[in-house]
DNA sequence: TCATATTGCGCAATCGTTTGTTCTATTATA
DNA sequence: TATAATAGAACAAACGATTGCGCAATATGA
């Protein structure tokens, strides 16, 4: 089966016996600028239907200089906090037009370098990065290339550039505040990479609300270093050996809790009774975990609509680009997994 | 802050004193073939690294007729499922430099279709889909049309075109024999969207492991017309409201055993003591559920890799196409939410 | 009737690469 | 020394679409 000849332009146009340049003009609607006579149009139109056209977009945006386009740069798609992000990028752009490039960094800076490139060379019309690492010269190189982009989840504070987080640090003091609450004053956290903007924030919502009832933070019950399900089991086995044990554990990840909840089981331990747990991340899972995790829900959806809409902003306007910083608010989701004590305790 | 200005082989070729072509065969690594000095190669390559030289892909597909670039269909990314093989499609594209652009296709044939011209008209070198419905007319249209196709997780009977997919009949067969063997008679099974082959292969199965035993199947058993959240709550609900209520359900997929868990919860009803259920697509959370689940698994990273690599031995071989498709086994994954009965019985 | 507007459309350059062909020195061969 | 062979690189035509400019033909106005 021999690969069918692409109509083109000039196919349309000496079937009609017009230019191509008058085909082109009605095609793209600009027959009334270019005053086409309606006859002239409606044949073009018609010819072009029965042929079957669609324009060729490699030579459209070689032409034109955009491709309607973005990148998408994502640590982890099959990660659902991002995969819904990613899908309700996709889903903005297509509405108008644009189609969406994935890359997976896989969580690796020198992937994501990587990919900036070849989007880049790809002449993607804008960039929406979820950034790895703490490194970011490279974002940088994007800005002043004049390049739109947009980042999602993390920020860098001094880069000039839009992004779109959840607001972490009062995520956090929510969480924490509700362990207080509860009678908790013995918190265990269980962090995700440092560095990042994401893990600073809660870190800090985290102490925040320590000093608010002025008890001071036990270094020693802060442990991990990324959001993975490994990182969770490790850094639950070390909470758990503690002694006093803590009572409480907050979780950076709905994959540090899965991997919390190994440990928490392996020692033989309930939740809550034993220990309580509240998650960052919800779930279509977390109400039917053993116990219903309380969580603090992040707004993923919202996250990609509106980090798709800064992009279009930065791209469909050449002036002065105000590179807003969006701050999502999250919201704690009660259930089952934080205990309330008898008395304000530490074990 | 200006666009940058691009650097094109034109550049480069002034500032070296050389042609454009020759600097076109050194960068493409021809210039053996076209005898360049050795002089002149190193020279050109230089400039082209200080200049920051990377090439348009645009005018380079304009004019080779090839991308490099895939299309990616799929009707729900945020779906673990869905992503976990878009991850490894990805992964394996961006391995031999080709790029994935990510189409949703929201469950909507419409869009599905929307989507594959979109991608051809970007002159995609291939598409993978995971087709929503019956309706593939536009399946065929893109076989006749040369292009390159794998469909994945579904296939057509009549449809002459690479797949791979899941065994679905086997995993049916085993599920349904375990609940037999754990005297299970009367089994429920939430379906998800029929005329897919994914249904059809796992009713037949269910059906097929029935008869088998010598048993006739209770049609009324078998409700659901959906892969979603709500479908499980639904057909759930049915299932239960029978009297005699059967003893297992079987779920069709990740997303209808979760709405079937908050049926089961509504009711009143504990897994496995009141009803034992069975569910297809392991997930990372299935252990940690209420009563850890078992599933049947399928080897979804494996589908991308393999389903990127037919496709990508369709695009290099040009010519005659082993149209292979491909079954993957699936694996039955013993847990805790089937109960074992003391004498076969239906209730 | 003649000058001027307006209508309707074509010409040709351009975007950045690739590639078949040609062209000029230089070297080898007889 | 004359001729052939070869090395090294330039020319120019694509690829398909867009677009500034120009040019006829017709319509309008005086």
């Amino acid at each position: 089966m021999a690969q069918n000849k692409q109509i083109t332009l000039d196919n349309i146009a000496s079937a009609v016996g017009v230019s191509c340049s008058t085909v082109s003009r009605v095609l793209t609607g600009q027959s009334k600028k270019y005053r086409i006579s309606d006859k002239t149009r409606e044949l073009v139109q018609e010819t072009a239907r029965e042929l079957g056209y669609f324009p060729d977009q490699l030579a459209r945006g070689l032409r034109t200089k955009r491709t309607n386009t973005i990148g998408l740069i994502i640590p982890d798609i099959s990660n659902p906090f991002f995969s819904t992000i990613a899908r309700n990028i996709e889903i903005q752009a297509r509405k108008t037009g644009c189609s969406t490039v994935l890359s997976d960094s896989q969580e690796d800076t020198q992937l994501e370098i990587e990919s900036v490139q070849l989007l880049q060379s790809r002449k993607v019309d804008g960039l929406i990065i979820c950034p790895v690492g703490e490194e970011h010269s490279h974002l940088e190189r994007i800005i002043s290339s004049g390049l739109p982009l947009v980042i999602v989840d993390r920020y860098f504070k001094n880069l000039d550039c839009a992004f779109v987080v959840s607001d972490n640090y009062q995520g956090a003091v929510e969480a924490v505040e509700y362990f207080f609450s509860m009678n908790h004053r013995s918190i265990g956290y269980i962090q995700g990479r440092v560095n990042t903007s994401v893990n600073i924030e809660r870190i800090r919502g985290f102490r925040d609300a320590y000093s608010k009832q002025g008890i001071p933070v036990d270094e020693s019950l802060i442990v991990g270093d990324s959001f993975g399900k490994r990182n969770g089991y490790i850094g639950a086995k070390m909470l758990l050996s503690k002694s006093p044990r803590p009572t409480a554990i907050f979780a950076a990840s709905n994959l540090i809790s899965l991997g919390a909840m190994s440990a928490i089981q392996e020692e033989g331990l309930k939740i809550p009774e034993d220990i309580s747990i509240i998650s960052f991340d919800e779930q279509p899972y977390s109400e039917y975990l053993a116990t219903p995790m309380t969580t603090v829900a992040q707004q993923t959806s919202e996250t990609g609509e509106i980090a798709f809409k800064l992009l279009h902003a930065q791209i469909h306007q050449d002036g002065e680009q105000s590179k807003e910083g969006i701050v999502l608010p999250t919201e704690l989701v009660f259930r089952k997994s934080v205990k309330k004590l008898n008395h304000p305790t530490s074990e």
